[in-house]
DNA sequence: CATGAATGAGGTTTCATTCAT
DNA sequence: TATGAATGAAACCTCATTCAT
């Protein structure tokens, strides 16, 4: 299993009635609530269906099996921070560099935070559900959004250094990541949260003057 | 599980005579072999054992369980890499601020990179073992080295900040991770390691010039 | 379940409407398609179903169990043949008992080989099924067939002996179940219809000179 | 799974203390018995290890799997009959042909009825489990033994016919089957016995005499 | 009549851990 | 002390069958 493919966590079937569709909510939803009460190592198909208040056989009626389940689960959380970031980016555009930074590292953290809870959480599945491989799709994503800010960045002279902004990415992330584990205190994020700008827009603008 | 407790994961006995301290070395490489060749969700103690080339009670006999096995294998890389940064930070001391974060920085990446495999491997059992406290205190001992070798920067005028520190530690720990996740080639880690040093240099200078 | 009872495997009703006739057929076929391509163990009623493009509740309209399912597809099969074997019977009336023979024998072989894929798919299935009771029907229905046949052979003085062509019939059916289910090449099947007719000639000629 | 590979249903270890050989020794008759008194869609791999006075876990260390438990029992109640034919095929050297078919035909037949119920139970797993290949071997075993038996008859000249030892066997078996299987009185046993040995003699020396 | 979502008992298999030898 | 046979709870997943729409 280890990394690699993304592919091969489908779901098994697009819900057509109503119905359906109500009860693939309710089990992602119990899901993650069971993710947080129980832990991930006491979480079962059987209790994620039970809380969902369906049976085990309607849990994998959609899903082929357990990672699946917990792949949609990381999936939907990841793609909805990348959108954030995303968001900021185009509503950054043409501003001077340092606000840019500071935009998107806000969104990133923000989006993390919002349930800080659920983001601690789904670290601890992720390798055993090819999260990597999800990540990676995710970093991407968000690099050419970067990518495309910086573009239009008035200081930018020369094409951006891709390999920056993917470090950039990876210490916020991975900062991001220690805290969210650790269970720090809301005032600790708060700190972070504005440290963070500070670090990215320090190295952004350092690795462009290197280059000049 | 969670996080929270470091202690409860030490070993079951002190091994007094030689021939039992071979036999916990061979028990903690078999340990190293089989996660890498099988991957951690095949890691069974059963095999382990087998591995070691002992019988499953004797792994027993040194250790009280799985996870302890598993700690103690996360707590001598863990150390072993606290190590190389605290020797790093003695030996950078009053040597100007550029330089000292570049020692730092490389030996700790220099540390994580020498058995890469190894780093990549131990990530996905961390947060099953108590990983997440240990980081902790590992974190700790860096932070306070970091801090005592920042003091003894010509630069330096205040006494630097210790939260400053960990967020750096955080980004340069984090970015890592990422990396030796993603399974990148060499050459992505050696220009990982040069911008992690600009990153870092980078991020300290800014937080000092803000302070002052 | 075991062997036993003939009955009980009915279908639910018998298909009025044209509509349902063609619905029925199809399911059966489907059946068949299944059992061929991904084998008794992977036959569901649900990918029956799918695959004779009705939905399962349909096939349960016209099915009350998978076995009853199974069973109308066996007892097709097995009642082609019977049907083939009694035709042989019939154009061999008064014909020399040797000519008789072979005719029974390579119709009863022939029918098995047309669709020699199915006859061997059936043989799996049957157990689980009542099959044992539905052979056992047929081969009377056989040794009725062969038995009026035998008393119309101008060398016959005395009424045929029942037994021997219970024997007769279980030899031959036996032989063809190895072979089929070997998966035997067609040239090993040919030497087999010719070594088969050999054989029941001069099992009939030997125990109608030992009653002699 | 099919039929094909005759491996891989392997015992997982050989026994190497007393315990143990007595431990598998339970599990094999427990098999044996469940499938006798719950039939073969009633054989759960937990039953088994109850009736054997074991945990399951005990089970799965001397059986990969529920098949290659079945498949070990049937292995060794095909290996007892090839055994009872190969020594009758000692036995009848030299004696004239008649005798010898007699000799192996009721060797054959008398292996199969000691325990009727065994092998009429067995013929239901044996497809799940391999068992064609596995009937296969035995043949080739058999048809070997018969092979240099009747290369010792008085009357052979040229060297006996391969394919048609293949289809008096075929024939024999087959016939044993419908009859085990349909769970025939004893009488009828008997009676059975004597025509089979009449048939496969009347065979032989009919296919004798047209190659003559 | 047809649909297909939902059910849930129950089967197979794993593996950390113990303890008699 | 070392061994490895035995344990057994507990997890995942299937699939025949029903019934509301």
């Amino acid at each position: 299993m280890a990394s690699g493919t993304l592919a091969a966590f489908e779901p098994r079937k697009t819900p057509v009635q109503a119905r359906a569709t109500v009860t693939v909510q309710a089990i992602s939803e119990a899901t993650i609530q069971v993710l947080l009460r129980h832990g991930a190592e006491s979480l079962t198909t059987t209790r994620v269906a039970h809380r969902a208040g369906v049976s085990v056989g309607t849990l994998y009626q959609y899903f082929p099996n357990k990672q699946s389940l917990l792949f949609s689960v990381l999936e939907r959380h990841l793609e909805k921070v990348t959108e954030e970031v995303e968001d900021a980016c185009r509503r950054a555009r043409y501003k001077p560099l340092t606000e840019m930074i500071k935009e998107v590292v806000e969104a990133f953290v923000d989006a993390k935070t919002v349930r800080a809870d659920i983001s601690a959480a789904l670290y601890k599945i992720a390798p055993d559900v090819g999260g990597i491989a999800l990540v990676k799709r995710e970093a991407q994503r968000m690099r050419k959004g970067i990518f495309r800010l910086l573009e239009s960045a008035p200081e930018c002279k020369a094409s951006p250094d891709e390999f920056a902004i993917q470090i950039m990415l990876a210490a916020m992330s991975g900062a991001m990541r220690l805290v969210l584990e650790g269970g720090d205190s809301t005032t600790a994020m708060r700190k972070l949260r504005e440290q963070l700008v500070l670090l990215c827009q320090a190295y952004m603008a350092a690795t462009t003057n290197q280059h000049a």
